[in-house]
DNA sequence: GTTGGTATAGACTGGTGGTCTAAAAGGAGG
DNA sequence: CCTCCTTTTAGACCACCAGTCTATACCAAC
């Protein structure tokens, strides 16, 4: 999935295409998002687009990748708590969480990104580029709740595949949700705190266990 | 969007059209579905497709609706549990949603539709149609849990808008995950008792509330 | 120079959803 | 039976799509 060839292209020609794919990207989504503009918008030709890129998917997949990496540069490796209390479970979690929504507050870009993600899925040939992305963050938070189970500060009593989903889930709704508050800067804190909240809630062991 | 032309056509034609589209969309999905396939498979001309229907989110969501409506008829209408027990509440939330859940899957094929359907949101088009049916759904949630928040099931320090929007993840995530295994009838119930759990351990009162 | 890999251009293909015009079918009044 | 008008059907046609392919330009090594 690496193309050298695109990474020896001039850094200039590399921006004019991603940003031209990017605005494409964010403005129509992926389906309705027209390779043909990108290529028009980028100023090359279809044969060098399809001589840097295997296609709209591996374009998509790439871009994507690459404001991921970005995204995450500034904020260290995905971390696993590891830890046998649960509240420092939890409190660490929230950290980390907090840390991502101030990073992803600051480049609209790439939540714009992700939003279009899920509806990708639906095309079985993107599975595969979306497996290589979330081979980076699903199995991190199978990892994490795994974590969680080991410190007591996650339920055990149901199946990993399903603490997964419904986390996810929750993720997702948050941040669509997020993204449509006008989210002050100052406020995101406590919103965390309470988002974060309401995923202990519910993926916590009930009192009895 | 009610099209009487389509609704005066014989039955068994009526049955005919949507039985292709049916196939076409559960196995291909909304955006790899091919309107030019269902017109083959229907045995019609394009002239008349577009004769009863507006295009394709037209029939897809005509569809869906159609579904719906046939799913639900066996259901009763949507209840909004009215009680001042917390216990009462999620008890007949709980009841409600499992009987939705056998409804399910005694009808794959509405479930595989609306695996779909979440893709389709994304086309702007089609945002409409989905907010006529969810004009049934979203509000629906919303008097539950203000419901809920009356009966102090429901938190009520958060706005209710992060409540449904956290809802309707965890459902979708839910739901997607059930569909995902392979649901023994008889287990149901149980399974059902557990992610209401969940829903109710998300939302519910913080224990100093 | 000549050769040979790298890079670019853009015509071309088979498909898409959607439009449009012309003809067929159906029915009411004479 | 014929005319007139509306409703319905047929399918050619359009612009656009993602992706393929061939021919040519470029440029270094020899």
């Amino acid at each position: 999935m690496v193309r050298p060839r695109f990474a020896k292209l001039p850094p200039e020609q590399q921006r004019s295409i991603y940003q031209a794919a990017l605005d494409e990207f964010t403005t129509h989504g992926f389906h309705e998002a027209s390779l043909n503009r990108v290529i028009e918008a980028a100023g090359i030709s279809k044969g060098s687009m399809y001589y840097y890129f295997d296609g709209k998917e591996d374009l998509y997949a790439s871009l994507a990748q690459a404001a991921l990496q970005r995204l995450l540069s500034g904020l260290g490796p995905f971390v696993v708590p590891d830890t046998d209390d649960p509240e420092v479970f939890w409190s660490l979690l929230e950290d980390y969480y907090l840390k991502l929504m101030i990073a992803l507050a600051d480049s609209p870009q790439f939540a714009a990104l992700a939003r279009g993600w899920s509806a990708v899925a639906v095309n079985p040939g993107v599975q595969q580029a979306q497996e290589e992305m979330e081979r980076g963050l699903e199995p991190w938070l199978d990892r994490v709740l795994t974590a969680g189970q080991r410190a007591g500060a996650v339920r055990s009593d149901v199946s990993i595949s399903l603490l997964v989903a419904v986390v996810t889930g929750m993720g997702q709704a948050m941040d669509v949700w997020l993204v449509g508050q006008q989210l002050a800067r100052n406020r995101l804190p406590q919103l965390v705190e309470t988002l974060m909240g309401m995923i202990r809630g519910a993926v916590a062991p009930r009192r009895q266990d």
